[in-house]
DNA sequence: CCTCATTTGTACGTATGTATC
DNA sequence: TGATACATACGTACAAATGAG
């Protein structure tokens, strides 16, 4: 692995753990270099990525300084009006266990022809926030090289976690359209609304390092009591 | 301004304006080098910029390809379900002129004391798509340092293209919240709608290059017929 | 107000590694 | 195999902003 890239790791995985907390500074980049061994130019190119993934902030002549809150990828975060994030009560309740399906359609986006050949792994999700149903979550994704996945865990960890831990799935962008809508009858029963209730939903397509690799998914969400919310 | 700086906006411009077309290849690196007159880093860093904005694609050993969808700060981009990028037939009608008011709140987001000192810059826009009203804006930003700003031609170029070209200033991130409403009195004027019809609204605080600078944006979206999209 | 050390930002030249064709 | 092009890395130098004295 490169080296800036090692560093780059390094770095982040201290802010995420809490070992250099928001508002805290990084050590300056001089030091760095003493630390690592290696050039000014490798460590600033770790701090650029710190910098474009929005983790830190930095001002010439002033230490860089960690931020409050890490960028999602597009949306990713949910959060009450009035509580905190990773909201403690937050739960995952698996309405339909991941699946082996022929694909009909990914909402609205087209299928690649190996993904379509490939065959659909399908899952729907329902999370809820101190026992009230937040948003509903239904997932697909090409069959190519995932075994074991339709045993995995999906209560427990992120999709994205068990990508990148199980397969070295990595998401490095993606597409995404918004609609407000009017509740259906499945929606209205997911999510416990009445008839005519707005109702957010979120088509996404994202792409991943593994060329011809992507998450289709679609997303309903109330927010009556809870925004979601994002970073970028 | 800096040399990369210059590159980047050169090269960024050309891609706008179809120069270089989706699908094109960049001039390479190298050449790029002699073109200006810089050396090899001036040229990577005034790429890695065009990459990270997701403009291009570089694969080593391979001449950089431009992209057909560039990345969006969050969401940026409207688009029909069934049309292009770019509709030729999207206006923007100012609802609003660029005044100078005080500030009151900012979409529940918390003003900054300075920015609060400073003044607000108010202005509010409908963007319609073939005549039809897709979406209305309202923008709040600090006055500091933006002297000619109320002048501005905002209905022929878009505000972040004017931010950053009249004074250098650059989106960095920011945090938005999504809302799936009901549209009240003066949305249903705006956009035509009828009472209690669904209607999207999105509420960001946009951070920037300038320290203690933010842009404030409400958004209020019909997604019947055009859906908000966005890339990331 | 000025000076000075610190720290980040920009830029140059060079070298080598590695993927693509 | 060789040519081309992008990727990583080193060392150096100076500019510009900041904050302390």
């Amino acid at each position: 692995m490169a080296k800036y890239r090692q560093i780059y790791e390094t770095l982040r995985r201290r802010i995420a753990d809490g070992t250099y907390a928001p508002g805290d500074m990084l050590p300056s980049e001089n030091s760095l270099c003493s630390v690592y061994g290696v050039a000014h130019l490798t460590v600033r190119k770790a701090i650029g990525q710190l910098l474009s993934d929005g983790l830190i902030v930095c001002r010439q002549g002033k230490r860089s300084v960690v931020k409050g809150t890490p960028k999602g990828i597009g949306i990713l975060s949910i959060i009450g009006t009035t509580s905190a994030l990773n909201h403690p009560g937050l739960s995952t309740q698996i309405i339909c266990k991941p699946e082996l399906r022929t694909w009909s359609e990914a909402f609205s986006f087209p299928v690649e022809a190996h993904e379509q050949a490939a065959g659909c792994i399908y899952f729907e999700r329902l999370r809820l926030l101190d026992g009230i149903p937040v948003f509903f979550d239904i997932t697909m994704m090409p069959n190519i090289n995932l075994s074991r996945f339709l045993n995995c865990d999906l209560e427990n960890r992120s999709l994205f976690d068990s990508l990148r831990m199980m397969y070295q799935i990595v998401v490095t962008g993606g597409t995404q359209q918004f609609f407000a809508i009017r509740a259906d009858k499945r929606i209205q029963d997911c999510l416990k609304v009445h008839a005519g209730h707005p109702v957010l939903q979120l088509n996404r397509k994202i792409d991943t390092n593994r060329t011809g690799f992507h998450i289709y998914s679609q997303l309903f969400c109330v927010t009556q009591k809870y925004g979601l919310i994002g970073t970028f």
